[in-house]
DNA sequence: AGCACGCCGACT
DNA sequence: GTCGGCGTGCTC
């Protein structure tokens, strides 16, 4: 690849006449693209430095970019270019991650400086690093005879030759002050000296013994590692049931990316409740992986990304953010859980980290694997299509079987008035405790109640920033929007009609459910997970544990609880509201429904006692319900790919969301009829909407969809370029681009 | 994203 | 009369 800052700036310079060369800066700004400088003589820039630049009346660190193909209409007059000021002692960006944000700022329309600063999210690893200070035995040598006291002599004894320890360690191992080590500094025992930076990222020993794989493990554990050291693109598709040790398989295609001495990269959903998941990776490899997620902060955060970009984070697990790290030879990216919805960035670029991590992976030459019990149709469609390889684990890991799933028909078993639980249901709960087992009871729903009403005038509590009710949490006394960040205090009477206890909950959230449960079974020990009563990977931790330690009986949780826990001594899961996601128009509720409740009732049964799925549901007639009770999810995929098949939704067409929000409704509204009106067209392209967003109002803002859809041949790119540069779009309007939209918000 | 410039309300 | 509110616009 040719390097360089010379090539782009010759056509432009008159021969024999020296001109300031011209470097291509990209700011981690959202401009239109790379601004030109100034490359000052003592400077030698390549594409891909650090370099600090003026930028109005502020300094900016930016990143030399490839000349772009004469895109600029106009360029900027050799006296208007400011020069760079410096370069940055920082690993250059490598040409696969630069192409990297070019191709994600191209496929999602975004500036590529916005892209950019995600790869640039810790400008202070940019700076000089400063080392930690240390000690270092001096040796022999000096003419003085220095006295060598006890303290002295087990400082001396705690240090080996050559290798430098931080202050507070020596002072820590050798039980004596750091005065001690400043004093044998000045006798001349101790020299100062900088601990290597990488020393906090232990190298995972791909030879460490890990867990022994069952035969069909061992089987597709090999054909991943093959991949793995092909040093080639590719992606593999790795199914199989809860339970069956895809974890394990996957992390032995990690050893041998390590073995080829290049770096892996682990996506996870949530990275933040997945205690579990980093035993799992301390039993394979001795050592904890580098985190990466929005949570590091600080000083580890900085020594991460900066050890990332010198190659010494051998293996990375993180967020979906952790894509856009300065991997110098990145060789293996897994996504965990592949289907999760949790991988689409909504906010600021507008991405599938799934999505990108394959092109991450085509951009680095390294194999990519994608793992799910329930992949998304997406993914299914292209590994049947042979795009993709694909690897299946038929069964549960030593031994262990597969719940048996059974619905509840809520019409023939009723709860109790004002109860959510059903007679059955309960009846199989009681039987559970009453064998000394575990037993879990779901429903994706925090707080007490979902809906406040008066029972007098029919009022209904909603937010006064969104189109959506205020959920009760009443062990805060709080009614919260669950969608911006509004709370109020209940009210006593009703703000409309003024009545005073007329306000009802209505329907149930985890909190109400736990209620229910501390009625039913007063003696039996409890535990509420939700995010608002988890508020950290520590609580989730401490909570996981406390389940598996069987210090809880009953576990009541919201989605966080279908996220790959072990709970060994859990046989009975318990869907509350079954039917809940099915309801709205959204194209993939089904889908999603089935890999949630699926994944959830893979919870049950994980050791030697067979598990039980109840099912709570008002329509168990519905194909989402009778694939789970077969448990025949790749008919049920099938089924799913017939429906969407002809009218070419995706994955056999392409979509792309427009939406336009305002806090002047008119201004929302015009707008988006400007934008129907400039639609597109043709033969394969279509326009829906504009239409109210199914949130027509969030966080004050009035909000309009208008949707693109077109066949899979045809890239919608350009077509949304051409189509948003027809529309005039006034200030106070925000139009986003979403390319492959996942839900229908 | 900042940081300027710019034009309208409550203060020493 | 100024200090300062944040609306709009530019940055090679």
């Amino acid at each position: 690849m040719s390097e360089g800052t010379g090539k782009h700036c010759g056509k432009r310079d008159t021969p024999g006449v020296a001109i300031s060369p011209r470097v291509k800066v990209l700011l981690p700004l959202p401009l239109a693209g790379a601004y030109d400088y100034r490359s000052s003589v003592p400077l030698s820039l390549k594409s891909g430095d650090f370099v600090a630049v003026p930028l109005n009346q502020r300094d900016m660190i930016g990143v030399v970019w490839d000349s772009s193909p004469e895109q600029d209409i106009v360029p900027v007059p050799d006296h208007r270019l400011r020069p760079v000021t410096a370069t940055l002692p920082v690993p250059p960006m490598t040409p696969s991650l630069r192409r990297f944000i070019d191709w994600v700022a191209a496929y999602t329309l975004s500036p590529p400086g916005a892209v950019l600063r995600m790869a640039m999210s810790v400008p202070a690893a940019l700076e000089p690093p400063t080392p930690q200070a240390g000690w270092i035995l001096a040796g022999p040598g000096g003419n003085s005879q220095p006295r060598i006291t006890p303290e002295r002599a087990r400082v001396l004894a705690v240090m080996r030759p050559g290798e430098p320890m931080a202050g507070a360690r020596i002072a820590e191992a050798a039980k004596v002050s750091t005065g001690v080590l400043r004093g044998m500094a000045e006798a001349g025992l101790l020299r100062p000296a900088l601990l290597p930076l990488a020393s906090r990222f232990a190298r995972p020993d791909p030879e460490h013994p890990g867990p022994a794989l069952g035969p069909e493990q061992a089987a597709a554990a090999s054909a991943l590692s093959a991949r793995a050291a092909a040093r080639a693109f590719s992606v593999t598709l790795l199914t199989g049931v809860t339970g069956s040790g895809k974890t394990e398989v996957y992390l032995d295609a990690v050893a041998e990316c390590l073995r080829q001495g290049r770096q892996a990269l682990v996506l996870l959903p949530e990275i933040a409740l997945s205690a579990q998941w980093l035993d799992r990776f301390r039993a394979r490899f001795g050592v904890a992986p580098a985190l990466w997620h929005s949570e590091v902060g600080g000083r580890t955060r900085r020594e991460t990304w900066r050890a990332v970009a010198e190659g010494q984070a051998p293996v990375v697990v993180g967020a979906r953010s952790a894509l856009f790290l300065p991997f110098p030879d990145l060789g293996l990216i897994v996504v965990d859980e592949e289907h999760e919805t949790a991988f689409k960035q909504e906010d600021g670029v507008v991405y599938h980290a799934r999505d990108m991590a394959v092109v991450r992976a085509r951009l680095a030459e390294a194999a990519c694997v994608l793992v799910s019990a329930t992949p998304s149709l997406e993914t299914l469609t292209n590994a049947q299509t042979g795009r993709y390889h694909a690897l299946h684990l038929p069964r549960r890991h030593g031994g262990a079987t597969l719940p048996e799933v059974a619905m509840i028909d809520l019409r023939e078993a009723p709860p109790e008035r004002g109860r959510f639980l059903s007679p059955p249901l309960i009846a199989a709960v009681e039987a559970a405790l009453g064998r000394g087992e575990q037993a879990m009871l779901f429903l994706n729903r925090r707080g007490y109640a979902p809906l406040t009403l008066c029972r007098h005038c029919g009022h209904r509590l909603r937010c006064p920033n969104c189109t959506a009710w205020l959920v009760e949490h009443r062990a805060q006394r709080r009614l919260q929007c669950h969608h911006c960040g509004h709370a109020e205090s209940p009210p006593a009477e009703c703000p409309e009609c003024g009545s005073a206890h007329s306000l009802t909950a209505v329907g149930p959230g985890v909190e109400r459910v736990q209620e229910e449960v501390a009625s039913l079974w007063p003696e039996a020990r409890r535990i509420v997970m939700a995010s608002d009563t988890m508020p950290g990977p520590a609580a989730a931790a401490a909570a996981a544990q406390a389940i598996q330690d069987r210090a809880v009986d009953l576990i009541i949780g919201t989605q966080i609880v279908a996220k790959g826990w072990h709970f060994p001594h859990l046989t009975l899961v318990g869907v509350v509201d079954a039917d809940l996601g099915l309801a709205g128009g959204d194209l993939r509720a089904a889908e999603r429904t089935v890999q949630l409740l699926h994944q959830v009732a893979g919870r049950a049964g994980r050791a030697e006692a067979p598990g039980r799925v109840l099912l709570q549901s008002y329509s168990p007639e519905h194909p989402v319900m009778k694939a789970l009770v077969s448990g025949d999810l790749d008919a049920f995929m099938a089924e799913e790919a017939a429906m969407r098949r002809p009218g070419h939704w995706p994955p056999f067409g392409r979509l792309a969301a427009l939406i336009v929000s305002s806090e002047d409704e008119r201004e929302a509204d015009r707008t988006a009829r400007d934008l129907g009106l400039a639609a597109p067209g043709g033969e394969g392209v279509q326009v829906l909407g504009p239409a109210p967003a199914p949130l027509a109002l969030l966080r004050g803002r009035h909000r309009r969809r208008l949707l693109l859809k077109t066949r899979r041949d045809i890239a919608v790119q350009p077509l949304l370029r051409e189509w948003l540069a027809r529309v005039e779009v006034p200030n106070s309007v925000r139009v986003q681009v979403d390319v492959d939209p996942v839900a229908f918000l």
